[in-house]
DNA sequence: AAAAAATATTCCTTTACAAGAATATTCCTG
DNA sequence: CAGGAATATTCTTGTAAAGGAATATTTTTT
């Protein structure tokens, strides 16, 4: 009865529900950047990419760097493991129960008749 | 080069991140329910419920079927297995280009002597 | 047909959050 | 050590979204 997973952690999700943010995210799935680069990419100013770049930071999607002037963004591999984890269990279970609305009308018509 | 996934629908991701309705994805996990029985369950009053299984069906992520006075609603399994091909990609990705942060500050050392 | 049940919708208020602009901080370089 | 580069932080403002309360809509029941 291992009730694993009772709920991914919301934050990692609404940190990746904003545009800007997701385009971060796919931007360092082909590696580490600066700052800078990202902002530069993205067509965003810095406060902002900044700013986002916190949120992912905060969210643990992402980690920082420190190198000199520089501050080096990469993903950080564990928030999709447990977001791929929960998916996971989900499907098992959505598999299992395939469509149960023909058993869930069945119950609600006994429920009339007690 | 396939660039497939070229990102996930955002409102999925959207839709899920919200406590309530993450709540009531959890609970549809066991099988289709009545709008009531779901706010019962979750201690909601019936309009917030309903607003809530409007935006995660407007998402796709629910979908609904009449029944006479009822409406019961089930989940989806296309979004999340959106969200499933979307995390593997990610995934073979990050793991190709493990890690590369120090390729990358030789990169940023190259700049600086051309 | 009237009343009741189940659900959806509207209006209002409050709150969270993102963009913009300006400024602060830190580190390197001349 | 003065200036500039890279980044973070603060403040303000506009806007979207969530909750509450009331009401509309549809279907059932009697």
């Amino acid at each position: 009865m291992s009730r694993k997973h009772l709920g991914i952690d919301i934050t990692t999700l609404s940190a990746l529900a904003e545009p800007n943010r997701m385009n971060i995210v796919e931007l360092l799935r082909d590696g580490p950047l600066t700052v800078g680069e990202i902002a530069e990419r993205l067509g965003l100013r810095q406060p902002q990419a900044s700013k986002h770049l916190k949120v992912l930071s905060d969210s643990g999607i992402v980690e920082v760097h420190a190198v000199a002037n520089r501050r080096i963004y990469k993903l950080r591999p564990e928030p999709f493991q447990a977001l791929d984890s929960w998916i996971k269990s989900f499907q098992k279970t959505m598999q299992e129960r395939f469509d149960n609305l023909d058993d869930y009308l069945r119950e609600l018509q006994n429920e009339e008749k007690p």
